[in-house]
DNA sequence: CTTTGTGCAAACACTTTGCAAGTCC
DNA sequence: GGACTTGCAAAGTGTTTGCACAAAG
């Protein structure tokens, strides 16, 4: 079974793609949590990622979910971070990394400039000689309006 | 019932007293999970803290663990962040915060120097106007031994 | 038609909780 | 002695797995 193309960007498809080449199969189900992650701005807790999936595909078990964004991770078609409570969030891996930088009262959250976070890791580099594997740093703090 | 103080650093007598001043009593099994905690320099998985609390006292239970450091928490004795896996992890908090560098491949551990992270923290409360709350940022690379 | 993937249910790992008995002050 | 804390066992919560059936290519 399929599911209608019209709904789906052009990146969508990549990502489909890039299955197809690995020898997976493309399920319905699997282009279900795809469409989810998706539509959850590219970068959502599993949890989300689950409840939207479900609205999509009524019938859709929780194992699956976890199966199919396992092997998103392991495609590299999508990357894990560990949220500030130790929830797992699972993001769209596009072009150019980004950072978040997110408020810890209101959830507000940000794309950090990507300049400031290399800047930091080349500092780490430097003085210290480790290759920094985050593409993905969350930082959490509290945005202007909430330290109001 | 009372471990003896002659293995007590001056500061582990700080935190009992703090847990004094909270009306928290001052029990033999907060005695041997403050103990662990510093045993394991400061900083470790849970796992590791039950295994070291174990062995100071063979018949203390997991929950009394994770009461205990949950206590520690509330009452800043203690701070827990997330390591790579998600697993949490439990450090002494000391009069001068610090942050960690970790190797994926080997584990080792090093201390950042503080003041390139801060600098960093600066650098996004000046772009964006977030005030940073990561008082224990843990950063994963690849150290220069293991990348040869 | 063969291989891979899915739903289901059961197992698992980790954490929390209610309560009777024990400990601290 | 009274309030707080613990160990135990049971219940939660989140994740993984074995297997028979279903779907993809």
């Amino acid at each position: 079974m399929q599911l209608g193309h019209g709904t789906m960007s052009h990146n969508k498809m990549d990502y489909l793609e890039k299955l197809h080449e690995n020898g997976c199969r493309i399920t319905r189900q699997r282009q279900v949590v795809l469409e989810a992650v998706c539509q959850a701005n590219g970068h959502a807790p599993l949890e989300e990622i689950y409840l939207r999936s479900k609205k999509l595909d009524e019938s859709i078990d929780r194992s699956t979910i976890y199966r199919s964004l396992d092997l998103f991770v392991k495609l590299g078609l999508v990357i894990v971070a560990q949220n500030f409570n130790g929830e797992r969030i699972y993001e769209l891996v596009q072009e150019n990394h980004h950072h978040h930088l997110i408020c810890t009262i209101c959830g507000n959250d940000i794309e950090i400039d990507n300049r400031v976070v290399d800047d930091f890791y080349q500092q780490i580099r430097n003085e210290y000689n480790y290759d920094i594997a985050m593409d993905h740093l969350i930082v959490y703090g509290v945005c202007a309006t909430c330290s109001n």
